[in-house]
DNA sequence: AAACTGTGTGTAACCGGTTACACCATAAAG
DNA sequence: CTTTATGGTGTAACCGGTTACACACAGTTT
């Protein structure tokens, strides 16, 4: 590979002029600019982005901390990231920390010693005292994690409603909800959505615990079944446990959407191909994941940012697990 | 941040000195090396990656190239390498190129020029003529692109040979193929499996195109089966294939695996969700991305490969879409 | 006593960019 | 005819590490 100085002997000119031309910055000649960039051109040179980033301490690079990019909704948010990250000329590094606050922390450190410009977290660690210490900017997705950092949210709560009206519209009488990891901010907003609807309405309600894993949503709902056969309707924290409901529901002989009807959360494609298909609260995780992605980005060139919370909206996506006629 | 230098005045010894330490590398004596520790610790020094990149030329990243970590096969491929990486200091880069030629070219650029140490590589671009002038140590996972790259794929054929058997073996008189992209080895090899087999036992087939996706594969599918009503078994190239199969079939108020016996390839999580569970060829996903990784260090590390292809074992996975008594 | 060998340490060049600063034109202003 | 502004360029320091090389000292060999 070729250096600055290469091209700059090659064009007799200082690696200054070069430097220049390569930034557009300062006062160059149309014939150096001319004889630079022919020499640029003769020797395929490309500058070192390693020692640009030594300089001038950035890296254009963003790190995705993610518990599990093997969960289903990890990889559209990821997806959405890496799109308008590149389009802004930046590259995103991966990390997944399984929710393991030793391993969070590792990567930070390591992190900073690479200069990267801005991390999206998403996590369900609190304490996260020493990435406020950290001068880098970061954005949190999915969850807040304290007012120091802008955060991306869906309108849970206000899905959970939707979701909870529409079985109520159905015609359930009796309807639990499939609630998400304590703790979780994401999980109490629907919870809360979902006992709104129900006190309101006054329909018979039962909440019970999952951890949003499908086998873990199999036996939960199998008990709650069996304890309470009388349920007709299912709010499911997020479409993994949904279709944990179903398969439960499908073990102990009884139907969906007749005996029993339910309402998903996040959207994802396994929801069109569950039979019948999810109907389900659709969260534009792509939206997301890019509004957060732009978001950084901002704050890495130092533009104030309007607002520290933002939200994108949520939507009923009826399918063929409730009752209305649907695509299904 | 404090740098070598703080740490070598503070220590009253040389930057050399200090690099020793930092490096085991070179005589350092007992009593240098405490002063130095003490230096380190109390000026809660942490080299500049960036700096020792710029020396050593490596960056200590390898670069994940895929077409779309949205397709739920690349997740835990993505998991798999980021955790053999992590485990031997390695930060992953994740790029999506959509199979788009152009992109890749700009990222394999922008990696060279960050001083990437490794590549591991999915495409089904064949002509990858500038990546063989790189001198990037690559691996390509999934598919064979070239004698030039080690390769880790799975044992494609003889996986499409149990699932051809077992659905005979399950008692399907005419069975149908929906085989994958036209091109990929990997695809091919599923087909020639499959051919084998019904050629061997004069079992009636017949072979339709997908492209991987649900959405056609459902589209196939319904012509498939309403042109040939009498199919009582699909081997699907991909699990994503066989869940449009089965709505498709579902659809047309069939059942299976009464009607229609199914298996599916791949063993990702959507298959244990399905209702009936899906019966499929297991993949060692998560081995072969882990042995991936492990393969392009060594490359990195300059260990000699053994051998240029490596196959890890698939799985037959009987579940609820064959009638063999599996889980389900 | 001279010549090695093995330890231990420091200086300064190097990796490949960016840029502060000095300097030299030339033209316009006073 | 000086002063000043503006364009254009080069030198060398700097970012923060690594290491070649020179050198110093002690203990062994001949």
């Amino acid at each position: 590979m070729s250096t600055i100085r290469d091209v700059a002997k090659y064009a007799n000119v200082s690696v200054a002029t070069v430097s220049r031309v390569l930034n557009k910055k300062g006062y160059v000649s149309k014939e150096a600019e001319e004889v630079v960039l022919k020499a640029i051109e003769d020797l395929d040179y490309r500058p070192n982005a390693v020692a640009r980033t030594l300089y001038n301490k950035s890296s254009r690079m963003i790190a995705l901390i993610t518990p599990d990019i093997t969960n289903p909704y990890f990889p559209e948010l990821a997806r959405a990231i890496e799109d308008v990250s590149l389009s802004y000329g930046y590259t995103v590094v991966l990390c997944n920390t399984d929710d393991d606050e030793e391993k969070e922390q590792q990567y930070v450190s390591v992190l900073k010693q690479k200069y990267v410009d801005g991390i999206i977290l998403i996590t369900n660690q609190q304490f996260n005292s020493d990435l406020e210490q950290m001068n880098v900017p970061i954005v949190a997705l999915d969850r807040i994690l304290s007012e120091k950092f802008p955060a991306v949210v869906s309108e849970n709560e206000n899905g959970a409603m939707m979701a909870t009206e529409h079985l109520i519209d159905c015609g359930c009488k009796f309807i639990a909800h499939l609630r998400g990891p304590i703790g979780l901010t994401s999980a109490e907003d629907r919870l809360k959505g979902f006992q709104k609807v129900v006190q309101d309405k006054g329909v018979a309600s039962i909440v019970v615990n999952t951890d949003f894993h499908f086998e873990k949503s199999i036996e939960v709902t199998t008990r709650l079944l069996e304890d309470h056969p009388t349920i007709d309707g299912i709010f499911s924290s997020n479409d993994i446990t949904a279709a944990g409901a179903m398969k439960a529901i499908n073990n102990l002989g009884k139907s969906v959407p007749n005996d029993i009807q339910i309402v998903g959360f996040d959207g994802i494609p396994l929801g069109k191909m569950l039979i019948p298909s999810l109907t389900t609260i659709e969260q534009s995780i792509y939206k997301m994941g890019a509004l957060g992605a732009r978001l950084l980005i901002k704050q890495i060139e130092n533009i104030h940012l309007e607002a520290n919370l933002y939200t994108v909206p949520t939507k009923l996506l009826i399918r063929g697990t409730t009752k209305v006629k649907g695509e299904d």
